[in-house]
RNA sequence: GUGGGUAUAGUUCAGUGGCAGAACGCCAGACUGUGGCUCUGGAUGUCGUGGGUUCGACCCCCACUACCCACC
């Protein structure tokens, strides 16, 4: 059995669903936090628990390269490997493929691509992806796509999504035939990864919507809309998410990838998003950008040196609770590797718990603080 | 006490008889399916003090002061 989705209630086009993968259930509109090399920098897995993240997100192409899909997989897969019980989602290395852009070559077959590690080359294709996104054993893998350089002209576009359409039914007829090798499968009988689609069309709305279209013709249990926050303004995001929602099937989860600001994701989940994954949060976090209610804010500004108050007053969180403003930014200054930590706690915990108030609101029926435009932390 | 050396940005130091420099630090900004505690900007000076040479001195000369090293 792959994921299932049960879609619980809706308020205007925003859902409240359940995500049940073999790992355990999602609420969502979820927000994923990233955890590329199998962990989420700065982050034990038990504070990730705490924080409630109910699926976080791993990568295809660096865990090839370190420490190698072959070694997850005789640990036993990478839920084991990291000690991380609740659900993983594995992105293809499509798009790394597309932010490593000087190291590579991409042909019909696939990429071809230098490691940033140590320069040796490698050879990525569909299939290359599905046999290690099912060592790795996430319980949802993604489709080998290309994602659309921005900008991109209808023709480039064109053949850029008619090739990973391509890939896609690749992606897919490799799984299927190889699906039953994925680590856990004697551990969790009966149970299977489930393998998402993934939209690309670049910054044209009918390209969109024949992508949606022709990927739903290959049939997967859930749908993701890459190929954005590529550089184009936000309100061309907008415009090409809202042009694949159209298309996707109202049953099946709908994933947008690598968005967003806060305003934007509770946007996107207004707008009937499912499923959403960023480095923002933690990377900010790493950069001293915290987020809260009140906007953003540089936690190593001078201004913030004598600062008791919590770096968010309305905040929940275990960091804003116990912890200054002034005391991060000496954190911060000082290089300590603490402020890498309190500040992403704090960042994932405000992801997360604005999630959690957009269900809320879905639940009550009322999305309409989320749907317009204050965007504070824009 | 004697001899030698050094003195330039907050710090460590380049530098040239003709507009005062770097690194780090400091200040601010950026970050959207994570190679990279990263990237982009910005501010900062009685060039130790006083005198002299010179059209012009951070630079050459003299004295002083402080610090460093060696010797007594």
């Amino acid at each position: 059995m792959a994921v299932t989705f049960n879609l619980e209630k809706t308020a205007g086009s925003a859902r409240l669903g359940r995500l049940t993968t073999p790992h355990g259930e999602i609420e969502t509109p979820a927000f994923m936090p990233v955890g590329t090399v199998a962990s989420v920098k700065a982050v034990p897995q038990d504070t990730l628990e705490e924080l409630g993240a109910q699926i976080i997100l791993g990568n295809t192409y660096h865990l090839y390269l370190r420490p190698g899909h072959e070694l997850i997989r005789s640990m036993g897969g990478l839920h084991r490997f990291m000690s991380w019980k609740r659900s993983i989602l594995t992105d293809s290395g499509g798009f790394q493929v597309f932010s490593l852009s000087e190291l590579r070559k991409i042909t019909e077959e696939g990429v071809n691509f230098r490691s940033h590690l140590d320069g040796s080359s490698h050879l990525f294709t569909p299939e290359r992806s599905m046999e290690i996104q099912i060592a790795l054993g996430a319980d949802i893998i993604m489709a080998f796509d290309e994602c659309t350089e921005y900008p991109a002209d209808e023709s480039r576009t064109r053949s850029s999504m008619e090739m990973t359409l391509r890939w896609a039914k690749r992606s897919k007829e490799y799984f299927e035939a190889n699906k039953h090798q994925v680590p856990w499968a004697e551990h969790l009988p009966g149970k299977t990864q489930s393998l998402f689609g993934i939209v690309q069309g670049g910054m044209y709305p009918h390209l969109r919507r024949e992508s949606a279209e022709r990927t739903v013709e290959l049939d997967f249990p859930g749908y993701a809309i890459g190929g954005l926050s590529v550089g184009e303004p936000r309100e061309r995001t907008q415009e090409m998410i809202a042009a694949a929602l159209q298309v996707l099937p109202k049953d099946k989860p709908r994933y947008v990838m690598g968005v967003g600001y806060p305003d934007e994701i509770t946007r996107y989940a207004a707008m009937g998003v499912d499923m959403m994954d960023c480095v923002l949060p933690t990377r900010a976090a790493r950069h001293g950008l915290l987020f809260t209610s009140e906007g953003r804010l540089n936690i190593k500004n001078t201004r913030f040196a004598q600062d008791q108050g919590p770096v968010d007053p309305k905040c929940a969180c275990k960091v804003c609770a116990r912890y200054s403003r002034a005391y991060l930014r000496h954190l911060f200054v000082a290089g300590e590797p603490l402020a890498a930590v309190l500040n992403t706690v704090h960042n994932l915990a405000f992801y997360l718990d604005t999630m959690r108030s957009v269900r809320h609101a879905i639940q009550l029926g009322d999305i309409s603080g989320f749907l317009s435009g204050s965007a504070p932390n824009a």
